[in-house]
DNA sequence: CCAACTGTAATCAAGACAATTACATTTAAG
DNA sequence: CTTAAATGTAATTGTCTTGATTACAGTTGG
């Protein structure tokens, strides 16, 4: 995404976009489509195809991109049955269900601070 | 560590702590081990042994907890070589790494906010 | 028409991690 | 002192996740 945003008019292609990441197009474009879904980006098939931000970079935060993307929480919670015998096993999953949203929420919070355009700034500085 | 924090003067058993989370004794310890090396339980060995808290739980932050046990970051970093002609790519790997770090500071301060007694208190409650 | 793309499914390989087994060591209790 | 019940820890196995790869149908600009 910041390499979209770098040259926000240039429609890039999975395979320049792959390689600037070292990894497959293949993998690339299925993180293209979770993107296009947010419609973060546009994508356009055929020769000279490919993807484009749909967005000023200023107006793109990494949570939009975290939430297109990410599909894990930070804290996962235990899926496995409780012990019926035990008052706390069973009250285990809706009180750590409680942390792991509020958890993700701070995360959520944290990340709608960040634009993609200040990822491209940094880019261009030195250090 | 709610077990535990549920009755604080008991010892108990790996065995005991794993079947109210359903899994393997031995998965347990080693947890254990992480939790004792970040001194917040202490272990016995032999007959009767077992864990026990070392602090009140109202004095044990689920940061403590995730500290002690969470290797992995929210965030991780790509770790694959950058592409030397892309000039994005090899600014990536800094970039990113502070967004990592600052969201990882961002998860451990919300858990700052969360003591091993509310837990506690939680299971006490009627919902 | 054809070359260069995307979209998408299917398969494969690698790595992570829990589960399990095994056993040496420790300790309380009888 | 002996024994039963624990921990500490290594080794192995199985499962699951995920990225890499291959393949191919559909699309589009030149």
């Amino acid at each position: 995404m910041t390499a979209l945003a770098f040259s926000p008019e240039e429609v890039m292609g999975s395979q320049k976009l792959a390689a600037s990441v070292n990894t497959n197009p293949v993998v690339v474009r299925r993180l293209l489509l979770a993107l296009r879904r947010a419609r973060l980006i546009e994508t356009f098939a055929g020769k000279r195809g490919g993807a484009r931000l749909r967005k000023k970079p200023n107006r793109i935060f990494l949570v939009d991109i975290y939430d297109a993307v990410e599909s894990r929480p930070v804290i996962p919670i235990n899926e496995r049955k409780a012990l019926k015998e035990c008052h706390v096993s069973c009250k285990m999953k809706s009180i750590m269900s409680c942390v792991a949203e509020s958890t993700e929420q701070a995360v959520r919070k944290h990340l709608r601070g960040i634009t993609l355009a200040q990822l491209v700034r940094k880019v261009h500085h030195r250090r």
